[in-house]
DNA sequence: GCAGGTATTGTAATGTTATAACATATCTAC
DNA sequence: GTAGATATGTTATAACATTACAATACCTGC
């Protein structure tokens, strides 16, 4: 099962891996892994919580790379475009992909506690949402699945 | 199959037992669809496209019923606590519920194309969320579903 | 019917998220 | 090494949302 962002781990490795990953990718796509965006996503990988574009810019900023507030979105909508990040509408904000490339349907589960964010791959809401749709003769381009509420960890404590 | 939105129907009729069922709904439930809260179900009943808070608003200054931002929040938040309206997360914005109560797992399709919302009260998506959790042991609060592409209508025109 | 609590509305101010538009710089291919 | 495409810098503004507090309307018990 692949649902990342909640089981303890290794997370220096978990860092390492995507970073490699990404710049594998870049590379074999002729995607440019600027400095900036480079930058961006290791932010959001720093944990597996959602970060706000400001956020990130505020970081950027006390790093001496970039003011304004198009360098954030900017970064954020290449990371996004090409599958290193994704964009959870239900918080304005990003997260890293965990899952690996090729991936379509991710679901994500946010949670109130500790706000990190989990991510699943494919899932059978995927797959749900795409029969639902086909059925009524809807062209899909772009899916949402997004639940809320607490991780096995914050469930636990009774949060 | 019960997807609203998109085919052709009697919309006058559409909006008229909507407002009915909300007035009965509320009575029954001791809630208070007091006129604020009423016109703006009224506006958003007017088609099925999503709109902002903000579009709401200006209707509503124009015909004298509140100023301010918090007069339309307030009232979307009353409309979507109670299930008269639900928000579309992907874009900021409102719709009018067209499935009946006690719906919990809607799935939304935005058309790109001509900017209506279609609504499906159940779904398998919503189903195969729920499991997903489950098996991460997420314990899920509020889900979000929705669908951006092309409409039947709009997916034939070749939009 | 009126005192007291609760729910709702009015209003000002502000906070947060996102984009348009245009200038400049950098890369890549030829 | 120049042209065209891609990426960045910067200003300004648009779009979305909330906090906080005052005023009013409404129920409820007496």
């Amino acid at each position: 099962m692949s649902a990342h962002g909640f089981e303890r781990h290794d997370h220096k490795r978990c860092v390492a891996t995507a970073l490699a990953e990404a710049e594998a990718r870049a590379t074999a796509e002729g995607l440019r892994l600027t400095p900036v965006r480079r930058r961006v996503l290791e932010l959001l990988l720093e944990d597996h919580r959602a970060q706000g574009a400001y956020d990130i810019l505020a970081r950027l900023q006390a790093e001496g790379l970039g003011a304004q507030p198009p360098v954030a979105y900017r970064a954020l909508d290449f990371l996004t475009k090409n599958g290193f990040a994704h964009r959870i509408e239900r918080l304005n904000a990003y997260v890293a992909c965990t899952e690996g490339a090729g991936e379509h349907a991710p679901m994500f589960m946010i949670c109130k506690g500790c706000e990190r964010v989990g991510e699943i791959g494919e899932t059978a809401a995927g797959a749900g949402l795409k029969a639902e749709a086909a059925a009524a003769g809807f062209a899909v381009e772009r899916q949402v699945i997004e639940a809320e509420g607490l991780c096995p960890d914050c469930a636990g404590t009774g949060a």
